[in-house]
RNA sequence: GGGCGGAUAGCUCAGCUGGUUAGAGCGCCUGCCUUACAAGCAGGAUGUCGGGGGUUCGAAUCCCUCUCUGCCCA
């Protein structure tokens, strides 16, 4: 069979056809251990589940691509490994996806209903939700699709359900009224880490409030003066001198009259909360509307005055602000102030401001009825997990940062005033107030026997179900009455690993860890006996990648417009051009500035591949038509090596030994770059640069090229060690490997990809580490020939004698191996001299001195000035070395080893330097 | 305000548990369309490792400080 591939790779052509068969074929997909006769270590670990709302990004396709790598090289190496996918909610986001739908229609969620909208969720979830896993299967991704799951799964709600109650029954969740972060555009509570701060211009106003019994003014500074509405005191700080005798008397708060009654008088306190240099010193007391004025509403008995409805306008019957938008309600209130002459001063102002995540609108602190999690004895398990190092992060600088958190954690307020997402699982009774909490829904009160009961209509917040995944993808809490331990948490719990990007290390991996260890404590070991907190944890390691920027480093945003869509640089270059480049950047703990020129020159690198598998079908249809027979069913096997092996033979199966050594290393840290970079380097800088081109020596077929086992020896060592080398490319590469690994096979490979061989260890291959150092020797030569050549001015075809000088390690090297110099260096004779070379001919190494014989005259300028250069920096290393060396305190401190290298480094440097010296002296006068 | 990180070749980044003459890719310069590949081959140039100070026999690497810069938390 003749292989006919195109001169240029060109991935579109295949990589949507294996994404399809990768799918298709359900090679990825991991039953349930049985738990007999099993002791393969396995490899789990679960997918960040994306939005169900959202679209492949750039983050997307780097945490992807380094999950994938992963779990194709644990696979490779015989692991059981199990990378489930899923995908989230999304509480806000996907109603307000499908409110805007709604808003299109002329129509609103109210008018809908609840369980209508709900449904209309539904619709637009099956219709639409699929996107960003298309776009996965798109990418290669390894996933097993038999686990897919989606957040309000049937069997996952059942879980977050038995969560709650468990969590309320524990004494852990409790509800009350309590300021939250108000989200005035979609109208619910949002927890602190859905609020983003952001530093804007603004004012501080200077507002003069009467005391009451008209002796006076307090002046307070504010930089909210709608809220003033709510006021219920004035607080001044204990210690200042200049408040200290208005302490308890009462001012008038101006424009609170309602239906033209009179100002409602509020009283001056103390509170240490007012600062004395903030402002003028005093401040309002606002508790419904800000933290800290709750807080000091707290401290002294306040009431709780809310003047702002639930999209943030005044709600404050009979007052002529009621109904005005919190802005409208400032400007109307500063004018008014002005007339009254109680306006005193407009100061600019920078404040730090809290936008919510999702809507992007300002947040209103407002005092309303909410579900807590008590948070700190979940918190205090999470700190001891990683303390106790049953929780590796890598880079490790997130762990402090973890612990941090976690340390000055607030209660979590879990509710949410939405109507897409878990629902809470409590009904109030209507007679008696009674909450009960509930698996089943009740039919009467627990307390009082009502049978008017109101099911709860907050929804749960969407990271409440995320974080309890670890365990409720493998089926927890199980059948019931059982003790949780399904046949899926049993295999697979904890999972191994979870790789993400930092910006959800608290929203989702702190919550998992505290949930995981909370709920995992109670569940058995597969033996019966008690789990430890070791065995709790969802992951044993969290990996934390950079951000994807754009390649002026600048954050990607829809705003600023320079997005890069992952699904358009791999419909350009390719899959694996774009997996390679996300992978050789992501170094630890350094942002990724993506430019699409690392992908142009790594989409070379697959065409390299490529190229070079067209040179191997190419030598083997030559071969066969000169009568060799040989398999390619045998492409997996490594030849056995007999004493007349040819060096670059030995050599590249010791390269591969090396590399696949380094790659093993390199992923065992998570450096995706190194083992990237190293891959890329065996293959291109030695597999092509060299093997390639050497085994064309023994490739010759035809007119006076007999049959010979060198030969035939060569095309198995050729085929074995690109078969190799795909193995070790396909984490990497997955898409072209695989077509190129069945062409290797001619259609007929021993697997059904690539991705289900063994991956190549270091074991696998001779290291014969002498060859290896002849072989370097030979490239040095060889590198140093062309150099010289270059110089001289040889035309590139022209072949030219040399001569060298070397001890006998070396002479009997070159003597053996002449028809590499011959084809790599285009050396048409050698000649071996007694004594040093040297003249502008020649060029000094370490280990050999080489001279190119060759007529022309060089450029006696340029030649001076390269060796006068070279012996500058000869001088400079050698004086260095020699201080050094004559350094007594050196010589006596430092290790024995660092003064026999440096000892050695200096006579070389020495014996260059004297070479470099001679070859000046020795060029004419110019 | 508290905390974390970064500053190394024109660009993007490695190297940093101190140790021999600081690397890669891209870009740049020169010569080659050598039947695997011009998305290629061969050769080449390029850095007072942000400034200053200190520790040490020895500092890109450790410490202090300054400047610039990014991020997280409040």
């Amino acid at each position: 069979m003749s292989h006919e591939l195109p001169k240029t790779y060109d991935p579109s052509v295949i990589e949507e056809r294996w994404a399809e068969y990768w799918v298709r074929e359900h090679l990825f997909d991991v039953a349930t251990p049985d738990g007999t006769a099993d002791d393969a270590k396995k490899f789990t670990m679960l997918l960040p589940p994306p939005n169900v709302t959202g679209r492949l990004h750039m983050g997307h396709m780097l945490n992807q691509t380094e999950m994938d790598i992963l779990t194709r090289w644990h696979r490779m190496r015989g692991e059981t490994s199990v990378w489930i996918p899923g995908t989230d909610h999304a509480g806000i986001a996907t109603q307000m996806m499908v409110e805007r739908q709604l808003a299109s229609e002329g129509k609103n969620r109210r008018e809908l209903g609840r369980e209508p909208f709900i449904e209309r969720v539904w619709q637009w979830k099956e219709l639409y939700g699929g996107a960003i896993l298309d776009q996965m299967r798109r990418l290669g991704a390894s996933v097993d699709w038999s686990r897919e799951y989606f957040t309000m799964d049937d069997r996952l709600s059942v879980a977050v359900k038995e969560c709650f109650v468990r969590l309320w029954e524990q004494g852990l969740i409790y509800r009350g009224a309590y300021i939250v972060n108000w989200d005035p555009a979609i109208q619910t509570a949002v927890s602190d880490l859905e609020v983003e701060h952001e530093e804007r211009a603004g004012k501080i106003y200077h507002i003069r409030y009467p005391l009451a019994d008209g002796t006076g003014s307090i002046v307070v500074a504010t930089t909210r003066p709608e809220t003033m509405l709510g006021d219920v005191a004035v607080a001044v700080n204990p210690e200042d001198e200049r408040y200290k005798a208005l302490i308890g008397k009462l001012v008038r708060l101006p424009l609170s009259g309602v239906n033209g009654g009179p100002d409602r008088e509020i009283p001056i306190l103390a509170d240490d909360w007012a600062k004395p240099e903030f402002g003028t010193g005093a401040v309002k007391v606002t508790p419904a509307h800000d933290p800290n004025d709750f807080a000091i509403g707290q401290r002294h008995g306040l009431p709780n005055l809310s003047i702002l409805n639930d999209t943030a306008h005044v709600d404050l019957p009979g007052s002529h602000y009621d109904g005005l938008d919190r802005y409208a309600a400032r400007e109307r209130m500063i004018e008014d102030l002005r007339e009254l002459d109680l306006l005193v001063d407009i100061k600019d102002h920078t404040l730090s401001i809290g936008l919510s995540q999702r809507t992007g609108v300002v947040i209103e602190p407002r005092l309303s009825q909410q579900w807590f999690i008590k948070i700190q004895p979940l918190a205090d398990k999470a700190i001891e997990a990683v303390e106790q190092g049953h929780i590796r992060f890598t880079p490790d600088q997130y762990r402090k940062t973890y612990e941090e958190w976690m340390k000055n954690i607030h209660d979590w307020c879990i509710s949410r005033q939405l109507w897409w997402g878990h629902r809470i699982p409590a009904w109030h009774c209507i007679k008696c107030a009674e909450i009960n909490v509930a698996r089943e829904t009740p039919t009467a009160c627990a307390k009082c026997g009502s049978t008017e009961l109101t099911q709860e209509t907050d929804v749960l917040d969407t990271w409440f179900s995320s974080g309890l995944l670890p365990f409720t993808v493998f089926g927890w809490p199980g059948t019931e009455g059982s003790n949780g331990l399904t046949p899926d948490l049993t295999a697979f719990y904890p999972t191994e690993l979870l790789v993400t990007g930092f910006d959800i290390l608290f929203f989702w991996v702190a919550r998992m860890v505290m949930l995981g260890c909370h709920f995992m404590l109670d569940v058995p070991m597969p033996d019966g006996s008690k789990r430890e907190l070791k065995d709790a944890v969802p992951f044993r390691e969290v990996y934390i990648h950079a951000l994807v920027r754009d390649a002026d480093r600048q954050k990607m945003s829809k705003t600023k417009g320079n997005v890069i869509d992952p699904i358009e640089v791999v419909t350009k270059y390719g899959t694996d051009a774009v997996r390679f480049t996300l992978a050789s950047m992501a170094s630890p703990g350094t942002d990724i500035a993506f430019s699409e020129s690392r992908t142009e020159g790594y989409r070379a690198f697959a065409n390299k591949i490529w190229n070079a598998a067209r040179f191997l079908f190419m030598q083997a249809d030559r071969a066969k038509e000169a009568g060799y027979t040989f398999s390619m069913q045998a492409s997996g096997t490594v030849p056995d090596l007999p004493a007349n092996t040819p060096l670059e033979t030995r050599w590249i199966f010791g390269r591969l030994s090396a590399v696949s050594a380094e790659v093993d290393r390199a992923l065992t840290d998570y450096r995706f770059d190194e083992a990237a970079a190293a891959v890329y380097q065996f293959f291109w800088g030695e597999f092509c640069d060299w093997y390639l081109e050497l085994i064309k020596l023994r490739l010759e077929f035809g007119e006076g090229h007999e049959k010979n086992d060198v030969t035939a020896l060569t095309l198995a060592s050729l085929v074995a060690s690109f078969e190799a080398a795909l193995r070790l490319l396909s984490p990497f590469m997955p898409f072209l490997t695989e077509e190129l690994w069945h062409a290797l096979y001619e259609n007929n490979a021993p697997a059904k990809s690539i991705a289900l061989t063994r991956y190549p260890q270091p074991t696998d291959f001779a290291a014969d580490e002498a060859s290896v150092a002849a072989m370097t020797t030979l490239q040095e030569l060889i590198t140093t020939i062309r150099a010289l050549r270059k110089e001289l001015g040889v035309p590139e075809k022209e072949a030219a004698p040399i001569n060298l000088h070397g001890d006998n390690r070396i002479v009997a090297l070159v003597d053996a191996n002449r028809d590499m110099l011959s084809r790599m260096a285009r050396v048409s004779s050698v000649e071996f001299a007694e004594a040093t070379l040297s003249g502008s001919n020649a060029r000094a190494t370490a280990s050999f001195d080489v001279a190119v014989i060759y007529e022309r005259q060089i450029d006696v300028v340029a030649e001076r000035e390269r060796l006068s250069k070279e012996l500058a920096k000869l001088e400079k290393g050698l004086m260095a070395a020699e201080k050094q060396l004559a350094n007594e305190t050196f010589m006596s401190k430092a290790p024995a080893h660092i003064v026999e290298g440096l000892r050695k480094q200096s006579a070389e440097t020495k014996m260059l330097y004297d070479k470099a010296k001679a070859a000046l002296d020795a060029l004419p006068p110019a």
